[in-house]
RNA sequence: CGGGGCGUAGCGUAGCCCGGUAGCGCGCCUGCUUCGGGAGCAGGAGGUCGCUGGUUCAAAUCCAGUCGCCCCGACCA
């Protein structure tokens, strides 16, 4: 039926449209089938089944300790937004007027002002800043929200861009231009130590172009990390606001000397589409591969037994194994999760694939000849690598093969994203062929002319991903603008983004 | 908004040209046998054929309209 384009082959076939022969039928595919995700009646948006949703809270989890250890505090504000506040900032309101969703009706009757449903919450969080600060001694104002916002895209994806998505937005007011300035850098390092040390996905960090920036931002910060299809995908995004927003909402202060300033503004996030990049960076042809920091499930046991006798005792050992691992204090308060497949009708087989597909980092096969021997057989998701175990020291074992697969998922990205890269003075007609063909990241000189960029957009549908930091420059900096080869001001990413 | 594809059981589909008992595979339920890489047999449940109207003795099938979804392009995290 509808659904026949994406889910065709699922039914029939167990395979997966693999990675090469259709990189986003193979995405479709993964989301749905290891039920990450469906379709939701309404055109656009999704349902976030309790897979997708466990991993989803995991890396809610984790950031939100981050937030917290770097001196943020949670609050949460409305969905609705009087239509006025969206066009008090001029840039702001030219940037999201045109996908805003608009309550005009309430309690049955025309509304007087129509409400924006959020895209963003810039305009009513400053505006409450705008009561709450008098003076410098109530900044810096270090907040973050996490909510649901709505943008009416024209086309849509799983994860990567829906009508309405899960995230989280900080917004932070400072008393000067730098103190704002190294929150917002602050806030991207942040970001760029999750997505590697949890979701295992490298990234570049850089400053926007002019062009990418966001709606009313000084600057625009981001984390850009490479696809399986080598394009783009921008995970998270930090903004220096400057004063914009507070011109324009009247969020002023006292200052030390007496005088009445504007303060200076951040807000930075990132949203459910770290699933889709999750997906993007890590899955293979078999299904999802989940990095076991944000796994639900990091070890799933499958007993194997033929009598009733055997299957008693295979699961007794299982739950044993669960018992000991509950015990264990290892890895401190955080235990190792673990889940028993004990469903009956099903053979061993047919549940290594399931997991397989929703790609639990590891699988302890349990049957009676390993029992007889204190063992069981492990076998990881990422390399799927098959060994031997004691059942005397499972704990550690386990432990530790979990971290070498977090370790080793985020090499393996690192290699990928690397063997993919372009950083050799490239002449213009080999990047086309580039962009044409297999696709990269291309760093290469830019002179800093918006017009050498459209025109290589226009050209190629690569765009400047960021003009990346320090420490991703090349070691001999380009010296000529890709197109134009006039001097080059800044080396750039250039790549096909999503 | 342009281009393409498609709406028949939970999923995938056949049937539609040429109108006449709605079929198949997977999944689901029950039972028995199975179980170390996607089990077998037997029995069973499950359908407003997207919706509305028209033609006809009779419509999944023909005609008109309408709604929706997916994919590919122009905007965006």
């Amino acid at each position: 039926m509808s659904l026949s384009r994406t889910t065709a082959r699922m039914a029939d076939d167990k395979k997966l449209t693999t990675r090469a022969a259709d990189f986003s039928a193979w995405y479709n595919e993964v989301v749905l089938r290891s039920e990450l995700a469906d379709y939701s009646p309404v055109r656009g948006c999704m349902v976030i089944r309790p897979n997708g949703y466990g991993i989803w809270e995991r890396m809610q989890r984790r950031l939100d300790d981050m937030f917290k250890a770097t001196g943020h505090q949670n609050a949460y504000f409305p969905l609705f937004i009087p239509e006025s506040f969206l066009h008090k900032e001029a840039e702001h309101v030219e940037g999201f007027a045109p996908e805003a969703a608009v309550v005009t009706h309430g309690g049955g009757k025309l509304l007087e002002e129509p409400l924006v449903v959020r895209p963003t919450s810039e305009t009513i969080i400053y505006s409450m800043f705008a009561k709450w600060v008098q003076s410098y001694r109530d900044l810096p104002l270090l907040i973050n929200q996490w909510a649901n916002v709505v943008r009416w895209e024209m086309r849509t994806r799983l994860f990567l861009r829906t009508t309405e998505f899960l995230w989280q937005e900080g917004h932070t007011a400072h008393t000067t231009h730098d103190e704002a300035e190294e929150e917002a850098r602050r806030m991207l390092g942040v970001y760029r130590d999750f997505m590697e040390g949890h979701i295992a996905m490298p990234v570049i960090t850089g400053q926007k172009t002019d062009a990418e920036k966001f709606a009313g931002a000084l600057r625009t910060y981001s984390c850009e990390a490479m696809m399986q299809d080598n394009r783009a995908l921008q995970a998270g995004t930090s903004h220096n606001l400057g004063q914009n927003f507070a011109k324009a909402f009247e969020l002023s202060f006292q200052s030390e000397s007496g005088s009445t300033e504007f303060a200076w503004n951040t807000s930075w996030g990132v949203s459910t589409r770290m699933v889709g990049g999750l997906v993007m960076t890590h899955g293979d042809d078999l299904g999802l591969r989940v990095p076991p920091l944000l796994a639900p499930i990091e070890v799933v046991i499958v007993p194997i037994y033929r009598s009733d006798e055997e299957r008693s005792k295979v699961l007794e050992a299982a739950n044993a194994i669960v018992g000991s691992l509950a015990e264990w204090a290892g890895r401190g308060t955080e235990r190792i999760r673990v889940h028993v497949d004990a469903r009956e009708g099903m053979k061993p087989g047919a549940k290594y694939y399931e997991w397989e597909l929703r790609g639990i980092p590891l699988r302890l096969e349990l049957g009676p000849r390993d029992l007889a021997a204190n063992q069981g057989v492990l076998v990881r998701r990422d390399t799927r690598e098959k060994r031997p175990v004691s059942l005397s020291t499972i704990g550690e074992d386990l432990a530790e093969t979990l971290s070498t697969i977090q370790r080793e998922m985020l090499a393996a990205a690192l290699d990928r994203r690397e063997a993919h890269s372009v950083r050799d003075h490239i002449t213009y007609d080999r990047f086309r062929e580039l962009m044409e063909g297999e696709g990269g990241f291309v760093y290469a000189g830019w002179c800093g002319a918006g017009a050498c960029e459209t025109e290589i957009k226009n050209d190629t549908k690569a765009t400047i991903r960021c003009l990346p930091d320090e420490e991703f420059r090349s070691a001999d900096a380009p010296t000529t603008c890709l197109k134009c080869g006039r001097p080059s001001t800044v080396e750039a990413l250039w790549a096909k983004a999503y």
